[in-house]
DNA sequence: ACGCTATTTAGCAAAATAGCTATATTGTTA
DNA sequence: TAACAATATAGCTATTTTGCTAAATAGCGT
């Protein structure tokens, strides 16, 4: 119940979204997603730990530096919980019918 | 790109999401809302205002009051977009598996 | 141990959010 | 039209969030 509240507001800033989708390319460290971005070091630092407490994402040391990993089976599962929970029939219809992204 | 920042800032509160969850019994009222909840009438005017904004639920006027209504296929879409944006594979991986709700 | 690089933590200011009460709006009924 | 009921909007305060810069921490190479 505590980390739905936390993933939905990891997910609720555009900036961490964008962090989300540079991580589908693998795995990247502080200062490879900074340069993605205008805003400075230490904001993408509080980002990237936001993110991680909600558990969307994961980190791991690597000598100098720490590499951050995307966790889609995590964020698959949160999401895909709390859509069961409110709408578990519009799922049902979504797998049925195959959709073009977006 | 708009309308998943609303729905993601929308479903960050836990009143708002609670909101969702009274009204998978079915349509009701702003009044009948706020009965379940412990907060004033107008801040839960705000949020069902924002949750209407994100396209979450839709409202009508029947005489006096203001009937609410879950939007579940709207939901389902915006999240199910997201979800195939950022991990496709998980979302199939979910589809094949049958899983226990929370 | 020293200097260098990568990253986080601390501390602050500006903006956004959520709550409240009071007031305005909309619709109904007498 | 006046009174009433249901809901929304305005205006305010307290809290949270997000950005910044400066300082601290962790690991590596010399």
């Amino acid at each position: 119940m505590k980390s739905i509240s936390n993933a939905f507001r990891a997910l609720a800033d555009p900036t961490r979204r964008q962090i989300l989708q540079e991580l589908k390319r693998g795995e990247l460290s502080a200062g490879e997603i900074t340069a993605c971005f205008t805003i400075s070091g230490p904001s993408i630092s509080r980002h990237l730990s936001i993110l991680k407490n909600a558990d969307l994402i994961s980190e791991r040391r690597e000598g100098n530096r720490i590499l951050y990993r995307l966790e889609p089976e995590q964020i698959a599962h949160i999401l895909g919980d709390f859509l069961s929970v409110v709408c578990p029939t519009q799922i049902a219809r979504r797998r049925r019918s195959k959709r073009k992204k977006a």
